[in-house]
DNA sequence: TCGCCTTATGTCAGTATTGACATAGCTGGT
DNA sequence: ACCAGCTATGTCAATACTGACATAAGGCGA
């Protein structure tokens, strides 16, 4: 589980749009970060819909902004857990958030 | 997010079939344990369809039989994190991932 | 321009999760 | 009964994640 280095290189490096583009990364590696880079975008959506800033929601969580931008861009340091927990608060039911894992 | 202790509580006390039925656990909270669950069950699936034991598949996933039996039993000191990790390195995809998420 | 609001990014001390280990219970074979 | 393999559960030190805070940068109306 070294993500810390090729993350960190992968975020500061290069852009990119499928998350398979860069070395060194297995396929399950780069799964596992499509998944949360495709909940991380549900998230914000759901945050922009309901007309909330990353403040107000992240009052809501019981969390605090920084901590909700760092989920919205699929940051190395957030968790899974914390992000699926997120967008069940923001009323997602489980049902939206597969859809989200699957895409 | 105070799980630990409805959690504890939840799994010694009685045992269930739906996480809804217990005392002070918002419909958020039975939401996520329920994914858990879900994955859990999922997890398990794939290592016997593989006709692997908890101890070989631990090695496969560079962890241990404690904590393969722990992630099965979607015990709460195992994050979803590890979990979908471990199924995306049982091959399972992201699609079937979110299946279970679904269920 | 100046405030004000919003988002992004870095850091840190407190907490949660991790792999490893020990151990116990169980089953099936001898 | 004994043993070997499998699974469950508790504990611990090391690591990862968390909320909070500071700060920077951008947009926008006055």
């Amino acid at each position: 589980m070294d993500k810390t280095k090729k993350a960190r290189l992968a975020k500061k490096g290069w852009t990119f749009g499928s998350a398979e583009t860069f070395l060194g990364l297995t396929p399950e590696e780069s799964a596992y970060i499509e998944i949360k880079l495709s909940l991380a975008r549900e998230l914000k959506k759901a945050r922009l819909k309901k007309g909330l800033s990353q403040t107000a929601l992240a009052s809501k969580l019981g969390s605090s902004q920084s901590r909700v931008a760092k989920m919205e861009a699929a940051d190395e340091q957030v968790s899974l857990d914390l992000i699926v927990r997120s967008l069940l608060a923001t009323g997602k039911r489980p049902r939206e958030i597969a859809r989200a894992v699957a895409k």
